[in-house]
RNA sequence: GGGCGUUUAGCUCAGUCGGUUCAGAGCACCUGCCUUACAAGCAGGGGGUCACUAGUUCGAAUCUAGUAACGCCCA
């Protein structure tokens, strides 16, 4: 059957994926076999496949890969996450295109659109992580919100908040008034803005012409004014401490504090105080006890309190404000600034800081020995320059806000009484029990009587159970899965949610386990398109993976993720690095059809030169094992993938294969053929992590068992092996080099045969391990040793070993002193920057005797050099 | 404003213990080849003041200090 020239990945790569899935490749249950388990960082159910999701999920597959050859019990558990935020914005939009506003519908009615909206969309990126190769074991796929894992989360929450962790609290909140909820610090952005700075005279009280002037960026917030405050050292505005001023527009009078925390070099050095809508004035309220006035509504309308522009919304009343204000004589001046304004990550509505009643959960003593197992390496960060972030995060945690104003999620287990009291339980029924225990006042009280806390949790409060609720470890902390799989061993994720997933996630492993996670943590860096910007929806500069995958192959695509890839660093896409995928996967492919086309002739004896070939081959295929195994070890994938290439391309195909290739149309013996296809078939396997497709469909192809598979094959050991031979090699490589260049340089093809001559000097004993392969690889008529020079001659010098090809008609005698010339140049350059450091008292008595005796072996053999090249002028001059 | 990191070839990056495995790799580029596995290929080649300055040292891309540019996180 003829074999293609080109690899056509999509012949091969569905039919692979299917035929591993049926065979169960990938399952994994706890035996007696090493376990090796990657828990996935469960993709959100609103995501489609992205660039940084191919990157990360092809080295967990890599990893995942290798540890099952290396005979370990591999289990890659995938999985997604409710999102709450993103995917509540989702189904509140697919409802208002059916003309359904949320508010018009109950909660119940709410979720059964959205677990419709889950079924039908939430797997869509786990199906295209088939695609990539991605060897899950999917009967053990989880979602955040199976009744399993929430049921652990409920589990955990009443138990933090039993534990005191968990507490209610009225805090400054970054308010998303588009997504109607609370969001993390860490879901804020801020963006630096062209915004102005508006001056404005705030008149004291009774007074028409004494003013104070305070700078702001929101005049619209005035209208919560509860101070001005100014810096108890400013001459400027020494009388006015005390006085009292009024609110532009409405009049209102408020006190002039004097705090330090006040800058007199910024704005106007007064600074107006509204503790409800900014974080840095809520403290200097509590400090002087002002009152908190909250203008806002939840979606970002002016509410009463704000007594004008009641209803409208606050970018509105900022334009409406400030012209209002300059027609009445308050607005001084304006100034354009550019300023950082934070935006939900979420809605890219601007964050409104607003005071709110929150559940938190506390960190301070949770992130202690989260802290402690990072910096003892307990849990190693790869690359460990992490750690430094890490720490600086951990050693200044805050409080985490844990309850958002959404539906969709876990709804907190907290039930109020009808005195606004409430108690923390499982279920209504168990709250009764607790009401009635806690509140014997209440003992008529039924559970009609209790109302639920509308919030839920924020979706990290399910995702940093992760490692532990798939396993059931929290519900059942002796289960055998918990106690095979955990700690898993590494944890694949990128830096920017170091903090608010991977330290909670050993927070919550050491709480509730006592036991770290994972081992390791493999930090990835941001995919970024050529120009280094980020890949966005916005930007439209993200390829679509699936359409790559079907262009280049998924193993080029990991290819070429990979190839850039060195841990912690950002990297610059290009398709142009499939491209190269592509191109070494049609390399290996036809590195396949060379040797299955060849014939085997069972009566031919093996040629020494393919003996040597063999040899050396071996010896290089082990070293470069030996390398490889070493950055596995050390997570450098980049690195690894690229000593692959390497040893694919050049070793195996350019070397080894040419030195092993009968000639044109004759058979092969069947020992060289035995260790050609040894040779491929370790270099497949310990290529398959990387590409798992093409090593499969040649491995396939080369036994044609389909009753194994290479996945399952054993990763190979290092064998002990010449390694004298690879540098012999080096001499033999020089050789055939400076050959071909001077067939290159005179213009005389391949295939027409040149005579070598060698002459040894210095007594020298030629190693003539590989001259059957330079006669082979350089068209040699004849090799052979000589005393004497040989006149009139192409020449050149290895070490200090003179060759001759004896071509008159292509002999130059002034091309070839000029030549000889320039390497006596370089080589008396070398030696006399040898000689600086020998002469150098200093230097030989301080260095090394090691260091100091290779400069000596140094200056030996380039002297040795420089004589025979001299003597080679000298002759040619005659 | 605070913390951290980066700076090596046109691009992306290695460079572990300061010293011949130290100036490297891949890509890109240039030259020559449609040589019978592969032009998605083969054989060659050019290209860097290791950001800058000072210091430590017999010796610095590597260690120290400062400067500059860029990036990330936090406020």
């Amino acid at each position: 059957m003829e074999i293609p020239s080109k690899y056509d990945p999509r012949s091969v790569e569905d039919k692979w994926y299917a035929w591993w899935q049926e065979q169960k490749i990938f399952k994994s249950e706890p035996d007696n076999r090493p376990p090796y388990c990657i828990v996935i960082p469960p993709p959100n159910v609103t995501g489609i496949l992205h660039m940084g999701h191919m990157l990360n999920n092809t080295i967990q597959d890599i990893l995942v890969r290798r540890a099952r050859m290396l005979g370990k019990n591999a289990c890659w558990l995938p999985g997604t996450d409710h999102a709450s935020i993103a995917t509540e914005a989702k189904v509140v939009a697919k409802l208002k295109e059916q003309g359904i506003d949320k508010k018009s519908i109950t909660r119940e009615e709410f979720l059964k659109h959205a677990w419709e909206w889950k079924e039908k969309h939430g797997g869509i990126i786990l199906e295209q992580l088939k695609k990539l190769g991605a060897s899950c074991d999917w009967d053990r796929t989880k979602f955040t919100m199976d009744a399993d894992l929430s049921e652990s989360v409920i589990d955990v929450f009443i138990k933090l908040y039993n534990k005191g962790f968990i507490y209610r609290g009225v805090r400054m909140v970054n308010w998303d008034s588009k997504a109607l909820t609370a969001v993390s610090d860490e879901e804020v952005i801020y963006k630096e803005v062209n915004s102005k700075f508006y001056y404005l005279k705030y008149y004291l009280e009774g007074s028409a012409d004494k003013y104070i002037t305070i700078a702001t960026t929101r005049p619209e917030t005035i209208l919560g004014d509860t101070a001005v405050c100014v810096n108890p050292a400013d001459e400027r505005y020494k009388d006015f401490v005390g006085k009292t001023v009024l609110v532009p527009l409405i009049n209102r009078p408020i006190k002039i504090i004097a705090d330090t925390y006040v800058e007199m070099e910024f704005g106007t050095g007064a600074l107006k105080v509204t503790p409800a809508h900014d974080i840095n004035d809520y403290n200097l309220g509590i400090k002087h006890n002002l009152e908190s006035i909250d203008i806002f509504n939840d979606n970002g309308t002016l509410n009463e309190k704000a007594i004008i522009y009641v209803g409208e919304d606050r970018f509105v009343v900022r334009t409406k404000i400030v012209e209002e204000l300059n027609a009445k004589g308050h607005l001084l001046k304006t100034e354009d600034i550019i300023n950082k304004v934070g935006f939900s990550e979420r809605t890219d509505e601007v964050i409104e800081p607003k005071l709110s009643i929150q559940w938190f959960c506390k960190m301070g003593e949770m992130a202690k020995p989260a802290l402690d197992v990072v910096m003892n390496d307990t849990v190693k960060f790869h690359p460990a320059k992490f750690k430094n972030t890490y720490k600086h995060w951990m050693e200044n945690v805050k409080d985490w806000c844990i309850s958002r104003q959404l539906w969709w999620g876990h709804r907190i287990p907290a039930y109020y009484l009808p005195n606004g009291k409430y108690v923390v339980a499982k279920t209504a029924e168990e709250a009764l029990v607790l009401a009635h225990k806690e509140f014997p006042q209440f003992s008529s009280l039924t559970v009609k009587d209790l109302r639920q806390d509308e919030d839920v949790l924020d979706t990290w409060f399910s995702s940093w159970l992760w490692p532990l609720s798939v396993f059931d470890g929290i519900r059942n902390p002796g289960n055998k899965d918990i106690n095979y799989y955990y700690p898993t061993d590494d944890l694949i994720t990128a830096p920017e949610i170091l903090f608010f997933w991977v330290a909670r996630m050993i927070m919550a492993g050491l709480e509730f386990r006592g036991a770290i996670p994972f081992k390791n943590v493999y930090l990835t860096g941001i995919v970024r398109d050529k120009q280094g910007r980020k890949m966005s929806k916005s930007l439209n500069n993200s390829p679509d993976p699936l359409l790559l995958m079907d262009e280049y192959g998924a193993d080029g695509v990991r290819m070429g993720m990979l190839l850039c890839s060195a841990a912690g660093n950002d990297l610059l896409y290009d398709d142009s690095l499939c491209e190269q995928g592509r191109n070494f996967c049609n390399k290996i492919w036809n590195a396949f059809r060379l040797i299955n086309g060849w014939e085997v002739s069972p009566s031919l004896a093996q040629p020494e030169t393919a003996k040597v070939a063999g040899e050396w081959f071996n010896a290089v295929f082990n070293q470069s094992l030996e390398q490889l195994n070493d950055h596995f070890a050390k997570y450098r994938l980049s690195d690894a993938l690229m000593l692959l290439y390497k040893l694919m391309r050049d070793d195996y195909c350019s070397w080894y294969l040419e030195m092993i290739k009968p000639p044109y149309q004759q058979p092969v013996d069947a020992l060289t053929m035995e260790e050609a296809r040894s040779f491929f078939g370790k270099l497949l396997k310990i290529m398959h992590p990387f590409m798992p497709f093409i090593t499969e469909e040649i491995w396939q192809r080369m036994g044609g068992q389909m009753h194994t598979t290479i996945s399952l094959e054993q990763w190979p050991d290092v064998e002990p092996c010449n390694n004298a031979l690879i540098h012999a090699f080096e001499f033999a490589e020089t050789v055939i080099s400076e050959i071909r260049n001077i067939r290159k340089e005179k213009n005389i093809p391949q295939k027409d045969t040149v005579e070598l001559f060698v002459k040894k000097n210095y007594n020298e004993q030629p190693d003539t391990t590989f001259d059957g392969i330079v006669a082979k690889l350089c068209n040699l008529e004849k090799l052979s040793y000589t005393d004497v020079k040989l006149e009139n001659t192409l020449s050149f010098v290895v070490r200090n070993t003179e060759f001759y090809i004896p071509l008159t008609q292509h002999f130059n005698v002034e091309e070839e002193i000029k030549k000889l010339e320039e390497e006596l140049n370089y080589t008396r350059g070398f030696l006399t920057s040898v000689m600086k450091k020998l002469d150098n008292k200093s230097f030989v008595n301080n260095a090394p005797a090691k260091v100091v005796e290779m400069e000596n072996k140094k200056k030996t053999d380039a002297e040795a050099r420089i004589k025979v090249l001299e003597e080679q002028i000298n002759s040619l001059r005659k």
